[in-house]
DNA sequence: GCGAAGTTAATTT
DNA sequence: GAAATTAAC
């Protein structure tokens, strides 16, 4: 789990910033009525009022708790004012929380390296920055060395004193000629991170707290310390004194199992209550790595990069149906599948467009239960396949996938009688890679079929998630050059199983359905294969409500329902041209009079590119024309090129451009 | 009227 | 490499 990593550098410079009660204060935001209001956030309201997910700090001082109901918070605190998050498809979307983060990514990405650890939290690498401002304007010969800094901090330095008194303490420290190195860069540190606050505030209007301190780990214990809207320092000399009587579980990744055992194994309760114990000791019991992770935690020892990882690994659409809710039958199982799918297409969808990824991996889980069979809850067993684009692709594989687990499951046991509920579902999509833009002559095909398209925003470095539709942003000749068409030897990977089933009887009909697989490639280029002419004239059916047979129903609808959602690959390359990643920054960093040096080298980009060749699923490149998945599988092996060296210095990500772009 | 933490993401096995 | 586990919020 945690992965013990040595600390390369104590003199590093570390933030951790964390966005105070964020959904509250993106609705406020909205809402503006609302702000200095006790307030909260929840999702659905039918039952008992809605579960919170996020509590203002007025409304913490009334008591109310996360994860409380709308009904128990309007107990302890009548006024306090509920919202609720967005439904879409019937089920929560948090997509206004994304983009807000990504908006706030956006912001705090300019000093440094930076990881998006959460929907709310951040961590940056501000060594380099603090580095060049200790050597160009170090903080004594700062004149104005602005307010919020003063507010700041610094354990050690101002415990129990008062009001004028720290500022004056904080002053000094920030100003200190003969301190610690150490203890200097931190101060720019600490100067950083309240710019970066405020320029988060004055252009969000988002409050954030931050944790400034030697690494990840304390910067994270930091962040929390004071809060709404504070932040704090952590000394080199006030570790030990912070870590002595800290709660074990309430330290990152300790919250737990582990920290739990920690506890009742070893009698451990703070930190400080580890330190008896030998390196040795804890590899013992927890293992190599976990062992030597916690006797340096112990110590405020924690050696964890900052990633630079601006983008989620995985995207994610899932829902729980509780209690009576089960589902208990295929059908409703489908279309809940069919939303979560179609929410998750959407999502990627806006991945490949702004931030040229891919994705490669669709998996399912569900929960589900036997009504006589007390053991049977989370037997359910996740299913994986490669992920094909487009939303019935995605509907259809996650529904074969449920198909495959829920025969395991229910195989799985004796009890074959009294059918089987379903208490949760979800499906994600992981193993995502960027892509490198279109090469001249791929552009030069999708140019000449099509007029680049200037309506979609333009994202800031494909930091910023939208919900707009991609394929609305394209005008109506979209449909003129998208074709569904069957191709041979794409069916899904999965076998379709045994259909279990609860009354409806979906047996050989739909099993044969499922092979039909449809997709859209540009009409060009298929124009001599198996092409099947789109039945235009049918009127278009509803997406939703499988009402018998679902399956059947899905693959025998009218394939020109699928327009506008598929082709996405297509969409990518057609747009892919204008701006590649690294032009795109430049353009963003003119614009913004910013010096490009950071981003540059982030490992957000070399993670990007160091990828594979053979991980590539060619099911991805299989949809693009045939003609061209030759020349996509050659951008998808920069490793291979032999001036492309793994993980070498001195091949910049430039390099790499000018050597495949070339035609 | 009953009944219910939900959702997301990353890591480990 | 798929699936289960863990954890955060």
């Amino acid at each position: 789990m945690p992965v013990a990593k040595p600390e390369a550098s104590d003199s590093r410079v570390i933030a951790h910033i964390d966005m105070d009660c964020f959904y509250v204060q993106v609705e406020q935001r909205k809402h503006p009525q609302l702000r200095g209001l006790p307030t909260a956030v929840v999702q659905y309201n039918s039952w008992k009022g809605g579960g919170l997910i996020a509590v203002s700090y007025e409304a913490r001082n009334y008591g109310v708790k996360r994860s409380m109901r709308g009904d128990e918070a309007k107990e302890v605190c009548p006024e306090i004012q509920l919202v609720q998050v967005p439904v879409a498809r019937g089920k929560a979307d948090l997509n206004t929380y994304r983009e807000a983060g990504s908006q706030v990514v956006s912001i705090l990405a300019r000093r440094g390296r930076c990881e998006r650890s959460s929907i709310d939290e951040v961590y940056l690498d501000l060594t380099d920055a603090a580095e060049r401002m200790l050597t160009e304007t170090s903080p004594h010969s700062l004149e104005t060395i602005i307010e919020e800094a003063l507010k700041s901090h610094v354990l050690g330095i101002t415990s129990r004193e008062d009001g004028i008194d720290v500022k004056e303490k904080v002053r000094e420290w920030l100003c200190k000629s003969d301190a610690d190195r150490r203890d200097k860069l931190l101060a720019c540190g600490v100067l950083i991170v309240a710019d970066l606050r405020m320029q988060v505030l004055q252009e969000t209007q988002f409050t954030c707290s931050a944790g400034i301190a030697h690494n990840k780990m304390l910067a994270k214990l930091a962040s929390a310390m004071n809060k709404p809207a504070q932040q704090t320092a952590v000394p080199f000399s006030s570790v030990k004194g912070l870590l002595e009587s800290f709660p074990i579980k309430k330290m990152k990744q300790l919250g737990g199992k582990l920290g739990s055992s920690l506890q009742t194994d070893l009698g451990v309760n703070t930190v400080g209550d580890l330190w008896q114990f030998s390196e040795g000791k804890l590899q013992e019991r927890y293992g190599i790595n976990t062992g030597t992770w916690l006797w340096n935690i112990a110590r405020g020892i924690n050696g964890e990069e900052v990633e630079g990882r601006l983008l989620p690994k995985s995207h994610g659409s899932g829902k729980t149906f509780p209690g009576p809710r089960a589902l208990k039958n295929l059908p409703s199982v489908q279309h809940w599948l069919n939303e979560l799918c179609e929410e998750l297409s959407e999502r990627l969808q806006s991945d490949l467009e702004h931030n040229r990824r891919i994705a490669r991996n669709l998996t399912l889980h569900a929960h589900a239960y036997k009504p006589n069979d007390s053991d049977s809850h989370d037997k359910f067993p996740s299913k994986s396949c490669a992920l094909r684009y487009g939303t019935l692709k995605i509907q259809e594989d996650a529904m074969n996938l449920f198909q495959v687990g829920l025969r395991e499951f229910l195989d799985s046991s004796k009890v074959t009688q009294g059918g089987w509920g379903i208490t949760g579902l979800s499906v994600s999509a992981s193993k995502i890679i960027a892509i490198p833009s279109g090469t001249c002559s791929i552009k030069k095909y999708f140019q000449g079929q099509q007029p680049i398209c200037s309506s979609s925003k333009p994202l800031e470095d494909g930091y910023i998630e939208t919900t707009e539709h991609p394929s609305l942003s394209f005008s109506g000749d979209e449909d003129s050059t998208s074709v569904p068409i069957e191709l041979p030897g794409q069916e899904a990977s999965m076998q379709v199983p045994y259909f279990p089933c609860n009354g409806v009887d979906f047996g050989q009909e739909a099993a044969a359905s499922t092979s039909g697989l449809t997709f859209c490639v540009g009409r060009e280029s298929c124009s001599e294969s198996n092409l099947v002419e789109p039945e235009s004239t049918l009127p278009e059916e509803p997406r939703r409500e499988p009402k018998t047979h679902a399956l059947d129903q899905q693959v025998r609808k009218n394939p020109s329902v699928e327009k506008g959602k598929s082709s996405s690959i297509l969409d990518f390359f057609r747009r892919a041209d204008t701006n590649s990643p690294l032009q795109k920054q430049d353009q963003a960093d003119k614009m913004q009079g910013r010096h490009q040096s950071h981003r540059r080298g982030s490992s957000q980009e070399r993670e990007t590119w160091h990828y594979k060749a053979d991980e590539i699923d060619p099911s991805v490149i299989n949809e693009l024309p045939p003609e061209f998945q030759e020349e996509v599988r050659d951008w998808l092996r920069p490793l291979k090129r032999p001036n492309v060296v793994k993980g070498g210095s001195g091949v910049s990500i430039a390099s790499f451009f000018s050597s495949t772009n070339k035609p």
